[in-house]
DNA sequence: GTGCTTGTTGGCCA
DNA sequence: GTGGCCAACAAGCA
């Protein structure tokens, strides 16, 4: 489910829960896959009774510091969430990872398993978390790095193109439809077809879509919304694109809906042509 | 039972 | 070697 602004919103409600708490003890599923690579033994070991420093949102992966070099990663795949609890609680059938605070519980959860908890233990953030693609809100996401790298993509979908991690992190399946409907660009053009009119303004709906999302669904500063999609407005394509009989909210035309990129997108026929 | 699902990866093929 | 496509992963929901 999370993309981008989500996995900043699930990170900040761990954050404010976890600020200057220390770790009491750590409840985990051994057998679950989540933790592929690394010791569910070793997570436990190194939590228990550490503090928790600071965290960080970078595409769709979160990174949590706690004291004695003791890192957390996350990733929510599909279903994947992180919830507060009153403290004490007792993990249900999904929750995977649960962090005892004096204060409250930090609970990982997710039935489809398709996440992950990464563990990494030294004085550094992990290589994995480095090397994530710098981020469109950066000034590294400019327009030139945009339209080369269009180019190379250029046989494929846009949608494919805007899906691809290692150029557009964190954007997950809406996300790219909001760039692609804001941008009046047909999901199925091929990347290479793009006049460099329509290359910009792709570049700046990535931008303006990320910010909108990071404010509305995040929160700006200390605030957190009370859920997800509390401040998304009905003008956005996202409350419109899975509705049977689903309207453009500018045009109030009808939305189309197709596979591309071996993804269900959707967009609307009367602004975004072929 | 059927057919979906806001993600990622590895294998296959051109 | 590069790039594009697709199935697989797994569980819940309508």
């Amino acid at each position: 489910m999370p993309e981008f602004a989500e996995v900043e919103f699930f990170r900040k409600r761990w954050a404010q829960a976890a600020a200057g708490q220390r770790i009491k003890s750590v409840e985990l599923h051994p057998a679950a896959k989540i933790f592929r690579g690394t010791s569910p033994a070793a997570i436990r070991r190194a939590l228990t009774s550490a503090k928790y420093l600071s965290s960080e949102a970078q595409a769709k992966q979160m990174l949590f510091r706690f004291s004695g070099g003791a890192w957390v990663g996350v990733h929510l795949g599909m279903s994947g969430e992180l919830t507060v609890r009153p403290a004490g609680c007792t993990p249900a059938k999904h929750d995977h990872l649960v962090l005892h605070t004096p204060k409250h519980s930090l609970v990982f959860s997710d039935p489809r398993m398709f996440g992950r908890v990464q563990f990494h233990h030294g004085p550094a953030a992990p290589a994995w978390w480095t090397k994530i693609a710098p981020p469109i809100l950066s000034p590294e996401f400019t327009i030139e790095v945009v339209a080369a790298f269009l180019k190379r993509r250029a046989r494929a979908p846009i949608k494919a193109v805007l899906l691809m991690q290692e150029r557009f992190p964190g954007v997950g399946n809406w996300m790219a439809d909001e760039i692609l409907w804001r941008a009046a660009i047909h999901p199925r053009r091929l990347a290479g077809s793009l006049k460099s009119a329509e290359v910009k303004t792709l570049w700046r709906e990535c931008g303006h879509v990320c910010r909108l999302a990071l404010d509305t669904i995040a929160g700006r500063g200390n605030y957190l919304p009370p859920d997800l999609n509390a401040h998304i407005p009905r003008t956005w394509l996202f409350w419109h694109r899975w509705e049977d009989g689903g309207l453009d909210p500018r045009t109030k035309t009808p939305l189309s809906r197709a596979e591309i990129g071996g993804r269900t997108t959707c967009w609307s026929p009367a602004r975004q042509k072929l």
